[in-house]
DNA sequence: CGCTCAGTTGAGTCATTTCAAACGTTGTGG
DNA sequence: CCACAACGTTTGAAATGACTCAACTGAGCG
């Protein structure tokens, strides 16, 4: 939950008291296990969810069951802050690994939006930055070959590691299958996992079971086009 | 403007003072030429843009020019609402024919929301319903082939134009060359030329040099796997 | 120890791209 | 008002990136 309001924090300042009032949310745990998708399209939900631990992703699905998923969650971040205010789900929630969620009742959040005004405002401002990335991927898969799309994915979440965490962001944790990176990036598993080998025997990144650590950021990032500037509000 | 105001309450109630104080705001009325480039990506603006006439593109650029249109802005919508709160600017704004839009300044936009909560609801919740837009357009492109992404544009644009209009939804002006087709749907024009001979052969839809018209609405939207809830937030 | 799931590999196919040229239409300036 | 330039559309042929199908390998887990 800190890692939540720091994150509010670095892109609007939060009084003490509204701090404290976000901290001491109650919030009911809830583990998800792998390849679990817990939240379905078409569903309300009353409450918004935090990532603990693990991985989740927000997935769109065709009608043959070709998913595509149009954003990941790290620990720290609401997968559906959004809900607070729209809760028809349109996109479904799945686990990429086993992971836990914080689920915090939007009443509560709501609450506390209209009693402190910056709350409400930080709300907001982090959909619409969630909502950037979105964008972004929409180039990346549009308009960048395979290659490009994975090193832009590597670098996107390495970059939201070393701020969320304060890590070097060279190594972090991805647990994620190959056959998932391929339905986050447009594209399939076979494909991944040769892409994969390529950017491997370039010596940009090293690709271990579920972390994968960069190598040659310079040219990871050149090979994926990454400007950071996306991710934040400045 | 009364064609966004009418948007907005479609999903917030909003008081007749609100209303009012809306509909007053000062605007800044602007031409733009078709194929322009009028908002650059890493300006910082001080209004946002309400489109009165035309269609507006917002797009991402890959390094070697390419093109990713993320969003279509149809008359009545505003196109940045999201900067009012983060001014920096990450995606750019083309003209696709020549429109004319209505600049509104923050600071007016701000006010009214600090004055009027519901104003500053409905803002939020319009950013939230356009980032859904967003996201169904990456389960598009990400995983359907070109016959489905034609037709799934189509019938949102149509849906769109419906809601906004009340037009009938099966004809509707849509001033896109197919180059511009291509790069909102991830697509080369020639492709977009080909696939578009198909649809019409299959007496989909009839397309005019800046018009389109649903001959047959069922076939589009099971072609393109089209519901239309992620339109709205009910 | 065996089962399941993820990763790897190969071969063939297909959707889409690229490049290039021709054609039609539209707006415009002489 | 015509002629021309600019732009958008259409067509063809060849190239290619990515997909499909299918089999095999290796790792983790009960």
């Amino acid at each position: 939950m800190s890692l939540f309001v720091q994150r509010l924090e670095s892109h609007t300042p939060i009084g003490a008291e509204a701090r404290d009032a976000l901290l001491s949310l109650p919030a009911q745990r809830q583990e998800v296990r792998a390849h679990t998708d817990f939240i379905q399209v078409g569903s309300h939900v009353e409450h918004a969810s935090l990532v603990a631990e693990g991985l989740v992703g927000r997935f769109g699905q065709t009608g043959d069951g070709r998913r595509q998923i149009v954003a990941l969650y790290i620990p720290g971040e609401v997968i559906d802050l959004q809900t607070v205010i729209v809760p028809h789900v349109t996109t479904a929630m799945t686990a990429l690994c086993n992971s836990t969620v914080l689920k915090i009742a939007h009443d509560d959040l709501r609450a506390i939006g209209l009693k402190h005004p910056e709350i409400a405002t930080a709300f907001w401002r982090s959909c619409v930055l969630d909502s950037g990335i979105v964008a972004q991927w929409l180039v990346n898969i549009g308009q960048r070959p395979a290659r490009s799309r994975l090193a832009h994915l590597f670098c996107e979440m390495a970059t939201r590691y070393r701020t969320l965490d304060q890590s070097d962001g060279r190594r972090y944790r991805l647990p994620m299958t190959q056959e998932q990176l391929g339905d986050a990036l447009g594209l399939t598993s076979v494909h991944v996992n040769r892409t994969l080998q390529g950017l491997r025997e370039e010596r940009l990144v090293s690709v271990a079971r579920d972390s994968i650590e960069i190598l040659d950021w310079d040219a990871l990032a050149a090979a994926g086009e990454f400007d950071r500037t996306y991710l934040s509000a400045a």
